[in-house]
DNA sequence: TACGGTTGATTGAATGGTCAGTCAATTACG
DNA sequence: CGTAATTGACTGACCATTCAATCAACCGTA
C-alpha cells in the first residue's frame, strides 16, 4: 500500500493538495485530447500556469499524474451516487436512483471516464488493481441495491453479477458511445430508455407495478 | 478515403498480404501486453521474424500499425455475426444468435477488443472516423435483427439504438470487465445470463413465450 | 521597525536516453 | 545479370527528469 502512496517533496499539505488539484485539472484535460503519452509534462505544467520543474515537487514522476487523474474519476463516482439516494426508502427507488446517478456523473466527467478507460493499463499492475478495487467499491453500491430489490422480491433471481456490470456498462457507455449517442439523445433520455429496456421486464409483476407506477408520475 | 488506404512499397499483392498479416499478428500481441506507445517497431519486427527497416516496406509509420489491427478486429465482427444466423429464420432466435455470436467473438479476441478500445483515440481524426463507421455497420446486423422483432410484435417498441448498444456494450463487456467476470463465468453463462436479463422482459408475451420455449430446450 | 539569515518553493536550461524513420549495402530470386 | 526484397546501423527529434540558481516569506534580534 505504501508503495501506492505518491510523494511530495512539498512539506505543506495544503498546497501539496492545491497544486495537486491544479495538476490534475490540466493533466485531466490534456489527457483526455492528446492521451497520456501525447501529452508532455511541459504543456501540464504551462496549462496549470507552473514550470515544468516544479511538477516533480509534487509528484515522483509522469505515471503518478495519470493515477491521479484516474483515481479522481473513480472517486467521483463513489462519492455522487451515494448521495443520489438519501430519502430513497423503496428498494426499486433506490436502484432506479443509482443508475441514474451513475449516468449523471459519466455525463458530468465523460471525457474523463474515457480517459480511464483507455490509460488505466498504462498505470503499474500494483496501481491498476487499485484501481479495480475501488471499482468493485462503487459496484458495492450497485449490486446491493440489486440485491436488496430481490430480497424484496421485486427483481427476479438474476445473477447479480451480472446485472451489475450491465447497468455498469450502461452508464459507462454513454461516454464511451457518445460520439453516437450524444447527437441522438439527451443523456436524461438516455436514462429514460436504459431504464426501461432494463426494467420493463427483469422486474417481477409487483416489481413492474412498482416501477411503472413511479414512471407514469413523470410528466 | 485514398488518404486512408495504406500505402506498401512492396509490389506483389499476396507478399504484401502475408507480411502485413504477419505485422498484424505481432503487433496485436504487443500492443495488448504493452500499449501501442511502449511497442517499438523493432519489437514487432522482431517477433515477426524480419528486421525493423522491413516494416517500413509495408507500412508508411507507425499509426499505419495500430490502423491495420484495429481493422482487423472490427473486421472478424462483422465477418463472424452474419456467419451464425445461416438457416435461422424466427427473429427471436436470429437476435438471440447474432448476440451469441458477437459475445464469443469478442471472447475470442478479448486483448484484441480491449486495444481497440484503449487504442482508437490514438488515430488521426480520419481514421477514427473510418473505424466508428464500420462499428456502425456491424451494429446495423444488431439493429437490423431488433428491428424484424419489434415488426414482428416480439419485441416492445423500446428505442433501437439504446438497446443496440446495449449488446454492443454486453459483448464488449465481456473483454472489458473480464479481469473481473473470467473468475467467475464462463463465457457462455455469461451470454446465457445477459440474455435472461435482457430478454426477460424487453419481450413482450408472446416474444417472451417463444424465448422461454426455446431457452428450456437447452439441457 | 528594520534587517540579515534561514527555509522552502519555484524556475527553466541542461542532460541523457529512447525511438521512429531513412538509406546504403547486401542478398535472393527469376 | 537485373530487379525486388531485406538488413541493420545511423540520425535527428523529442521529452522525462535533474539541478543549480533565484525568489519570497518568515523569524529572531537589536
Amino acid at each position: 500500500m505504501s508503495a501506492l502512496q505518491i510523494t511530495s517533496i512539498v512539506e505543506d499539505p495544503e498546497l501539496v493538495q492545491r497544486r495537486r488539484k491544479e495538476i490534475v485539472a490540466a493533466a485531466t484535460e490534456l489527457f483526455s485530447k492528446q492521451g497520456f503519452y501525447r501529452t508532455t509534462i511541459k504543456e501540464i505544467a504551462a496549462l496549470a500556469g507552473i514550470s515544468s520543474g516544479l511538477v516533480y515537487q509534487y509528484v515522483r514522476e509522469k505515471d503518478d499524474v495519470l493515477l491521479l487523474v484516474i483515481l479522481d474519476v473513480v472517486e467521483a463516482y463513489a462519492r455522487e451516487i451515494p448521495s443520489a439516494l438519501e430519502g430513497l426508502e423503496h428498494p426499486i427507488d433506490r436502484l432506479v436512483a443509482t443508475i441514474g446517478a451513475y449516468c449523471r456523473v459519466v455525463d458530468k466527467r465523460r471525457a474523463a471516464t474515457v480517459l480511464a478507460y483507455r490509460s488505466t493499463k498504462s498505470l503499474s499492475r500494483d496501481r491498476r488493481r487499485l484501481i479495480q478495487a475501488r471499482e468493485i467499491e462503487t459496484n458495492q453500491l450497485i449490486a446491493g441495491a440489486i440485491a436488496d430489490c430481490i430480497k424484496s422480491r421485486l427483481l427476479r433471481r438474476i445473477n447479480i453479477d451480472v446485472l451489475t456490470y450491465q447497468i455498469v456498462l450502461i452508464a459507462h457507455g454513454w461516454a464511451l458511445k457518445s460520439w453516437y449517442l450524444k447527437s441522438r439523445l439527451s443523456i436524461e433520455q438516455y436514462i429514460r430508455d436504459s431504464l426501461d429496456i432494463l426494467l420493463g421486464t427483469v422486474l417481477t409483476p409487483s416489481g413492474q407495478k412498482h416501477y411503472l407506477a413511479r414512471r407514469s408520475r413523470r410528466k
